[in-house]
Formats: structure tokens, sequence, C-alpha cells
DNA sequence: CTCCGTGCAAATAGTTTGCAACCAA
DNA sequence: TTGGTTGCAAACTATTTGCACGGAG
């Protein structure tokens, strides 16, 4: 029998399940996105400032390498918003987001299912992959 | 009473609307955009490309500038679907746009109003600036 | 005549890549 | 050992900006 810690198991688990070698960066990182077991849509370079808070350090092309790596793989997704800058989700269904355009955050939308009703057909020939969904906010007044 | 060219005039009411100088360039982008009232999704080296392809020149800088231009002005609406550059679309309300994945062309969905069921609602102080709605198209199969 | 608009080149932001050193299997 | 991974710097892509010239009002 042995025992679990707590602070590494979530993140070695999860990249098991892609088959990713579990490296040093690797797991560091991987704690830092779902070492909690709460939802997250981060940015690069939130991600990499995270790493540096924690201690330990990671270059910045490892973190973007990493990040696509784990996008690939299927356990984060990648969501634009505005030109600049992507976020990445580490949950993968396909759920609408609030975009907070003042301070250019990112986080899920409401609790409930939602629905298009009318959605538009795939036209002859095409399949729809995904339906992206991003309600963006500002400041009432 | 006046003779109305067709080939300039609507680009020039366009920019009319918006108080914006009718520049050479600023016109014959205008007309590459609305000149035969057609709606459009264009990037900003399509429609560099384009104006050259017309006979005329006008500098990238300057397609981008004048954009952005339009887009201030409310003549367009810019949409980023992927990192990799913005599209610009001559219509400005809110609707829903296929992306095709495959070669990269935004076009807009469907004809029919779409409506969505359960959209969350914004936060106590916020307001839904805008709602994105892209539907990601691939070929089947 | 006075500014706004334009062109060019250089700057910038975000991200990717080449290559040598490194490390998990 | 050996091929996947990392770090750094340099490359890249899309876009913006500084500045001198030019044209619209």
């Amino acid at each position: 029998m042995q025992t679990i810690d707590p602070n590494s198991t979530r993140g070695e688990t999860w990249l098991a399940r892609a088959n990713l070698r579990p490296t040093r960066q690797r797991l560091l990182l991987a704690d830092l996105l779902v070492g909690d077991g709460r939802d997250r849509h981060v940015t690069a370079e939130w991600l990499h400032d995270a790493a540096r808070r924690s201690g330990d350090r990671v270059s910045l092309a490892t973190v973007y390498n990493t990040l696509r790596a784990f996008t690939e793989a299927g356990l984060v997704q990648e969501i634009t918003v505005d030109g600049t800058g992507s976020y990445f989700d580490t949950r993968v269904d396909d759920h609408p987001h609030f975009y907070w355009e003042d301070d250019a955050r990112l986080t899920d939308a409401g609790t409930q299912p939602m629905e298009i009703v009318n959605l538009p057909a795939a036209p002859e020939g095409m399949e729809i992959a995904k339906v992206d969904v991003v309600i963006r906010l500002r400041a009432k007044g």
C-alpha cells in the first residue's frame, strides 16, 4: 500500500492519461493547472509567472510547447478571444465562456447547459467540429 | 441634378456616413469592401492583395490603419477566430459565423435568426456587450 | 494653410523553432 | 543508450507606430 502525495498525484495521473512523459516541468505545470481540481483558464504568460511564484523555474518556450502538447493530447482546449493571446481551458467539453473585456479575463459562463435554437446546419459535405460561444462582458453604466 | 457613378458612390456614401475623409486609398478599399453591396469577410492581407489586383496600390500599413478606422467608426466589425489574423465583416449586427477550418475562411452562417435558450445572465454589475458565435466546420468523413 | 492621412521602415507582441545539453525509460 | 524534452536565442507572423511627405478641406 502506498501513500498518496496530494501535491503531485493529480497532475501525474492527468499526464499519464495522455501518455505524456512526466518530466519535472510538465508535472509542475500540470499541478498548477489541475492540482486543486478546479477548472482554469490561463494564458502562457500567467502560467509562466505562476511557475515562478511557486519557486520553480521553467522557460517561457517550454510553457508554450507544453501547453501545445497538452492541447494536442486533449487535456486542455485552446480558446482565442481577441487577436492578442490564447487562453487554455482545463475543461474540455464544448461550453460557453464569459470574456471580461475590462480585465481581459476568461471564465466559464453560467452553470446551466445552454441550448441554441435554429443553429445553422452545416453545409453539404461539412460537419460541425465545435461551436464557440463567447459572451463579452463590460462594466454596466 | 447630378449623375451617379455606380463605381464609386457606394463606398463614398459609406465613408460619408462615418465622417471619414474620402481619400483615394479609403475610397478604393471601401469600394472593394462594399462596392457591390454584398457582405464580405476579409483579412488585411486579402484586402491588400485585392487592391493590388485592381491595379491600385496601397501600403499594407494603410490597409491596417484603414480597417482599424472603419472598425472604430462602426462600418465593419472585427472577428477573431484563431490567434493568427483577424477578419473584418462588413455586416455589423450580432450574427453567427461559419469558420471553415480547412481553408481558414469565414462566412455568415445560415439565414434564419438564431436564438440561444438559457443564455447565461451577465454577472452583477456587468452587461453583455456582444455574443460571439463561431461554428467551426470541417470536411465530413 | 493646416491637419489628417499615407508610406516606409522599424518596433512590438505573442508564439514557434533550431540546436546543443539533458534526462526519463 | 536513445529518443523525447528543455532552454536559450533567434526566427516568425500579424499588427502597430514614428516620422517625413502629401493631399483634402
